[in-house]
Order: C-alpha cells, then sequence, then structure tokens
DNA sequence: GAATGACCGAAAATGGATTTTGGTCATTTA
DNA sequence: TAAATGACCAAAATCCATTTTCGGTCATTC
C-alpha cells in the first residue's frame, strides 16, 4: 500500500470540482492539480473523463440507496417509511452540491453528460423505489397497480413540489412537502364524507 | 368593412406559420407572404412579432378555457369533472400542433419567447383549475388545502403521465392517463382496509 | 514500475465579415 | 386620402477562418 492513496486523492479532487463547477467546466488538468497529481496519474486509474465522473456518480447513488435502505423498518407501514425515505433523500440533496449543480448546467447550457447522469440518477432511484413498491403492493398494503408507474409518479411529485413549485412561488418548507407528498399519495384529495368513520 | 379582413388574413397566417416553424423560425417577412399582404401592413395592426404571438396564444388560452368550460356540471362531482376537463385538454393537445412545437423549440434551442409563451398557457391553467378547486374546496367536496399547490401538482402529474413518462416508456394510452390521475388525487395508493367499507 | 508533464489532434472558443430579419416610412394604389 | 406596400435601415444572427483549450498519450524521470 502506497504512502497516499492516490485512486483516493483523484476522486475526491474530481467530486469537488464536478460539484463546484459541473461537468464541462472541470478540466483534467484542474482535477490533477487539486489532486496534488500529475495529469497523466488520473489515467493510471480512470479510462477517461467520462468514466471518472461515472464512478462519482455511482458511488454518490450508492450512499443514497444506503441512506435510503437505513429509513426502511419493516414493522412501520410503507407510507411511514416513503415519508422517512423521501426525507432522507431530501436531506441528502440539500447537502450535496453536485446534483443541483448538474441540473444548472443542463439547464443553462444542456451538456450531454449533466443530461445523462441524472438521468442515471433519476432511473436509478426509480428503480429502488420500484423495489419498495412492488413488496407494499405483494403484502396487500397498496393498491395493485404498475410498480414503475407510480414510482415514476412519486418521483415527479416530490421534485415538482421541492424544485419546480419555486418558480411559481416562494418554497415550500420540508414540512409542508412532507404533508403534501403523503396527502397526494396516501389519502388522495377527497374529503371524508361526514359520518364515514 | 373591407372586401377582405386583412387582419384576420394575417392571424391566420401566424397562427400557422409559429405552429409549424415555431416562434424563432417564423419570420414577418413570411408571415405577410402566407396573408397575402404587404410585410408593413401586419404593423398596421400588432405593434410587433411579440404581440402577434401573444394575441395567437391568448386566442388558444381562451379556447382552451372555453373547452374546459363547457365540461364542467355542477350536478357532477369534482373529480369526475376534473376527469372531463383533462381529457378535453388531452383532447385539444393532441390536435394543435403550436404547443408541442413550442416545446421542442425550448428543449431544442431555448428560444426565451417560447419559454415565456408556455409558461404563461400553464400559469393560465393553474389559475383556471384554482378556481375550480376552491370551488370544491369551499362546498367542503374536497380537504382544505392551498388551491394553488393543489392545481400545481394536478398539471404537473397531467404532465408526468401525458408526456415525461414516454422517454422511460412506451406511451401510456388515454384510458390508463385518466385511471391514474383520478387514483392519485382522489383515492390515494392506499388500499382499502378489509372490511373497512 | 509508477508518476509525470510536454506534446498532439480534435474540438471548442473567439471575433470579425456577411447575411438575415424585425421594424419604419416615403411612395403608391384604389 | 386613407390604406397598403416593399425598399430600406439598424441590430441581431450566422458563418467561417483563426486561435485557444482540453482530453488523452507516451517518452522521460524519479
Amino acid at each position: 500500500m502506497p504512502a497516499v492513496d492516490r485512486r483516493k486523492q483523484v476522486l475526491e479532487a474530481a467530486s469537488k470540482s464536478f460539484a463546484l463547477f459541473g461537468y464541462k467546466a472541470t478540466t483534467m488538468e484542474q482535477v490533477a492539480k487539486i489532486a496534488n497529481v500529475g495529469k497523466g496519474t488520473i489515467y493510471t486509474f480512470f479510462t477517461n473523463k467520462e468514466e471518472l465522473f461515472d464512478e462519482i456518480l455511482q458511488s454518490s447513488i450508492v450512499e443514497m440507496r444506503r441512506i435510503s435502505e437505513r429509513e426502511i423498518r419493516e414493522d412501520r407501514d410503507f407510507f411511514d417509511n416513503l415519508y422517512r425515505v423521501l426525507d432522507a433523500l431530501l436531506e441528502y440533496r440539500s447537502e450535496h452540491e453536485l446534483f443541483i449543480k448538474l441540473s444548472q448546467e443542463l439547464r443553462d447550457i444542456g451538456t450531454p453528460m449533466a443530461h445523462e447522469g441524472l438521468a442515471k440518477v433519476e432511473n436509478s432511484i426509480i428503480g429502488y423505489l420500484q423495489g419498495i413498491v412492488e413488496h407494499a403492493i405483494s403484502i396487500g398494503e397498496i393498491k395493485p397497480l404498475d410498480a414503475q408507474v407510480v414510482s415514476f409518479v412519486m418521483l415527479k411529485l416530490y421534485v415538482a413540489l421541492t424544485t419546480d413549485f419555486n418558480q411559481l412561488r416562494e418554497p415550500l418548507d420540508k414540512e409542508q412537502i412532507k404533508e403534501y407528498m403523503m396527502l397526494f399519495l396516501a389519502e388522495g384529495l377527497k374529503a371524508e364524507s361526514p359520518g364515514a368513520r
């Protein structure tokens, strides 16, 4: 084992740079400089910029899944678990600039890799949610529906409330977002008919 | 009244051109040519290209509202009415190229006027829905919530199912879209607890 | 043999010449 | 003489040749 783990140095430097400047504006030269490493060294660990980016993205995805997973408790119901998972993802997102920066980059200059990366994250979240949804369906906790559609809608709803809505009015706070999420997904809007309960 | 209504000629020509080529790629010269009118004539009716575009957009918005309004029946419940309104909007959209073209233009080259125009349409739809929602709340038909948030989510859900979803899988058909809309908005996902009914 | 940075070609940024286009207005037309 | 027009203008968009930047390589160094 070497005195300094250069691979790790590179990963950390790249991670910082992608989060700070986005995909396009981080140059391999700059990553090398931040990592205190020659440019060539990067290429002994990663075949190209794309793969370096992908590795960072993957580890973010793994981290998000890990964070989500530890919120799941078998003894709580689906909606309670969902509530916690979404909260954790919300938290993670607010702490990690990478995704915010990539969204911005996609909007402003349409970098294809930013688009691809965000799509990858989105798909992996949907895939993860899909598993949860399928399980909830199998034990009859929620209605038997297409799990992919449900997961997709759940994510879109989440993004609509946390992000898209901010262009219309001042942002909703965390508590409100949770309430609306649960309301739309679990109970629906219909007023309980008087005396029905 | 003149033998030919030049203002109408211009409007129709511009309407065709915007729908066919989008905002940026329709030139005033071309509108004039299609309308069989001198370029200067356009400016006797409209102060500039932007206003011409806006007039066409406004009449589309008015038309959409008219179409929506005739689907509303006081004797039907909120969700039934919502179902019909969304169906009518779906229908309208599939018949009118303008909005599809503008979305495409926004995505491909980011024309600011396309963005502004689509936002205007979106806001006017939300505003219209908001009225319906407020009414439903006032008569206790749905839960007392922020009507703007509810309207916003309703529209986002609709767009997610009709448009965004198509990038993930083959499009849902009309019937499925309606079912999911009603399910998420009205009833929620929660399985009816056995014997609750 | 691991690390490096000078080097290479491809791709992107730059900027200035050229073309297009929104908008005007003197002239024409009915 | 009021409405219609298209030549005309300035500004914006486009093109294109030149320069610069950047991802990736590899001979040299440590």
